[in-house]
DNA sequence: TGAATACGTTATGTATACAATAGCGAGGGC
DNA sequence: GCCCTCGCTATTGTATACATAACGTATTCA
């Protein structure tokens, strides 16, 4: 094993996979472009082996596309790829929604969602919003999420959720308004608490058609929001955003 | 190298998953039961590297689950998890049908699902169905849902149920009826046939919205379809059966 | 007799050596 | 001058050797 320095403490598949979800979310390596395993190598500092299950992994996660004649390439999206993927996303969370009434949530189990709830409202009552302020937003509304899908009971589901989650969560709208349009934005992320509330609500009361409604509206209201964001601009400059912004704006 | 015989047609990545998958699906591997790298090795004839890398796609593919301690295991399943992945498959491809209806499709386009279809009906038209023209209905069928999905224009989407097929296409269902329930299966498959009619009448006329109930409605047929053909059954042996019917029976 | 610990065996995680192929460039022929 | 071909190089695919951790068993002590 030479000189390598080795890290014990995680498995250099992990290390190796973590590393290179970083390098492509941060514009380290390019959409198209073709990822070397002798570099990602060096710049993970794991030998081939976990390199190679890592880009597998992140293959399968959607990031990688397989080149035909070998090796990996960076995944490219388009405008259209993204508004589907959140759409798809929304379908899936209003399914979510769906199964946690109709199969009947505690208060108890309730009760997080609603904290959750509460703190992001806390944060959005300040007005105009810093970017503190808007980056424990996204974290939170993440959170919330995560904890509505999971009311549904259902492990598959639940695995498609997260599957599906990855271009959504990493929507360039959360970083162009970020950065240019944080007042704007926060009317958005206000109308889109009311979703929040509502599907809380609907869920209590065992109104599945309502809860799975509310969530497509959701993620609807996501998408015209993605389009605004986009509107200006000549091209996606997609995965260098995603560094910034890990969650979408729904 | 040494003596060992290499089959230099194919990668022994993807050998070694075609052959790992088919004993999984065979029932030479049970659920729960821990996969050994060494033995994997010895059945399929890659060497540890293409194994692992194979090990690697199944759990993504959802049919290994990782052991924490180091490993894999075959994965276990459910009534319900099944259930909810046919629902699951069955809402991903309402938004598909939509995406279609929306987007418009050319009659040329079109013309190949309802050739498909007519087959479909043509084999079901004798009654009762033999086992051969039941086996000829489901890789049809499998095409039919393959087209529709493909009507969408919608890579993510497309991806994303094609990942939510595994389940739903190795549905029990199928097989308990070939087994045991041929022509109460036809009956029901009969059934399904309008589901198909009426997507693609909803596809051609443009109306989002029938197009994607009608296919919601067609997964729920499914489900009853499952639990029915359950209803007797003490427990799951799901695995096995998933090398006889490779499809499901929506 | 039971439980706990230590040791050995076995299997997984990691690293690296080897093989083969694809891409690229240079040189020669038409 | 352009195109085709041959060969080299770089990179991926495969195999295997080595390290390490986990599990099972046996032995010993309480």
């Amino acid at each position: 094993m030479a000189e390598r320095e080795v890290d014990r403490s995680v498995s250099q598949t992990v290390k190796a996979q973590l590393a290179l979800r970083d390098q492509i979310l941060s514009g380290s390596l390019r959409p198209g472009e073709r990822i070397s395993e002798l570099q990602a190598v060096e710049t993970t500092g794991a030998s081939r082996t976990p390199v190679r299950m890592a880009l597998v992994r992140l293959e399968e996660e959607g990031l990688l596309e397989a080149i035909p004649s070998g090796g990996f390439m960076v995944k490219a999206f388009s405008e259209r790829d993204i508004s589907d993927s959140i759409e798809l996303r929304g379908t899936l969370e209003g399914l979510a929604a769906r199964f946690a009434a109709e199969r009947g949530v505690s208060a108890r189990e309730l009760e997080p969602l609603k904290e959750c709830l509460a703190a992001i409202e806390e944060l959005l009552r300040q007005v105009p919003i810093s970017v503190d302020a808007f980056s424990s937003y996204v974290a939170l509304n993440a959170r919330f999420h995560a904890l509505l899908t999971e009311l549904s009971r259902s492990p598959p589901l639940i695995r498609q959720i997260d599957r599906a989650s990855a271009l959504p969560f990493a929507s360039p709208s959360g970083f162009v308004m970020a950065q240019s349009a944080l007042p704007e934005a926060q009317q958005i992320l206000i109308i889109g608490q009311e979703h929040h509330r509502v599907v809380i609500d609907a869920i209590e009361n065992r109104e599945g058609a309502r809860a799975e409604a509310v969530m497509r509206e959701h993620a609807r209201l996501a998408v015209r929001n993605l389009r605004l964001a986009l509107r200006n601009r000549t091209h996606l400059d997609l995965l260098p955003a995603l560094a910034l912004i890990k969650t979408a704006t729904d």
